[in-house]
DNA sequence: GTCTATATCGGGATAGAC
DNA sequence: GTCTATCCCGATATAGAC
């Protein structure tokens, strides 16, 4: 713990706002739980308004390069034989990244409303989002014989983005019960699902064995 | 507007919400709306909690025997040739039914962090979505030579019960430049279209047309 | 049922000592 | 940088007259 108490307010912020909802955890809420005073935290932060710009921009500094990375060089997923597990890795790595800020997609229309900025951010970010499902969708059917037409490609990536972007809300709300460790790994292969049917055998062929690695991970729980 | 106060004020309650995002909406603001005191307001509520768990109450009474149709009677979507346009039409009526409480599924968790019954209800409510989808899912793919496994049934239907439970919440998002009348036909074609890859000739010429019929609605927007 | 007036409470924010 | 004390304000809620 040699953070600076800067970084130590960002930090717990983000953590409470994920476990108990952004609209419910107060400024004096992040100072009691730091064990710091209200007025210290106003010293770093000019209230809740500030942490949040500040939150907000790091995930923007964090996830922008990490989408933009299969828009910028398509090649990336899409050389090779594998491209499925490029994409599975891909996946993963981005969703691990958006559960950091989850409260964020819990509830986007809340801070968008309040701050502008954040408002310009998150649509930029879905964006980006559309932007890059489109990457991996390409990249997934690469190998087909009959290419999908531009339209339906385009409507994929908002099932995809949807699907992204919603998807550690839904899994809250409906698979409580099961491992909460294994929401990125759920996401995932819910995200593969969605782009399964168009693909050949092969890459079916990974989407079944990946299938079946979940169902084991998932017995292991009882 | 013969509508008893209490009704006016549920009435004004909700547009306000969907308007301007519950979080955002104080009970003195729904009372100006309606030109009464805040005094008179919780006299015939007490605050805004009690309005929030009246809201709900009427969203389940509409919306759960509306969603329990197919499911208690799988024929209705299913019998005849023309399982499409029965579910195109079922959906339609669904996602107007929440278009009306979407302030709702814009932001579940922090009523359901607020009040225990919400959660509750909530929770139920994506149940029985989940039990709708798959009603609808098997419908249109009933007239498939091979089925689908158990397995990829689920999982269509989890991706169709996420795609209906935020779709209000993405359009807003992604959407806004386009017609904001249309949300519910964008909603029902992005449904169908999850499900499209799955379909035989018939099936998918209905879809065609609609995406054409779709398009055509956009165009007049210019 | 509806109003006005008022009490209460909690979170946001600042001043000034250390 | 950090604390304590305090102020401010908006939203919730109640009392009592009409």
């Amino acid at each position: 713990m040699s953070l600076k108490t800067a970084e130590k307010i960002l930090l717990t912020a983000r953590t409470l706002f994920n476990e108990q909802g952004e609209s419910n955890i107060t400024a004096s809420d992040i100072a009691l739980e730091l064990d710091i005073s209200p007025g210290n935290l106003y010293y770093h932060f000019k209230g809740k308004d500030s942490i949040h710009l500040a939150l907000f921009a790091e995930l923007q500094r964090q996830l922008v390069p990490l989408l933009a990375t299969p828009v910028d060089d398509p090649e990336m997923l899409a050389e090779g034989e594998s491209s499925m597990e490029r994409c599975w890795l891909f996946l993963t790595v981005v969703l691990e990244q958006m559960l950091e800020y989850r409260y964020l997609y819990h509830n986007p229309p809340a801070l968008m409303a309040r701050y502008p900025e954040i408002d310009r951010g998150f649509r930029r970010l879905l964006r980006l989002s559309h932007a890059t499902c489109l990457a991996v969708a390409a990249a997934l059917l690469q190998q087909q014989s009959e290419d999908l037409p531009e339209r339906r490609l385009l409507t994929l990536s908002d099932t995809l983005t949807l699907n992204l972007t919603y998807w550690l809300s839904y899994d809250a709300l409906s698979n409580a019960d099961q491992r909460p460790d294994a929401v990125v790994h759920r996401g995932v292969l819910q995200l593969l699902a969605t782009v399964a049917p168009y693909m050949g055998q092969d890459e079916r062929r990974f989407y079944d064995e990946c299938e079946q690695l979940y169902d084991r991970m998932q017995r292991t729980n009882d």
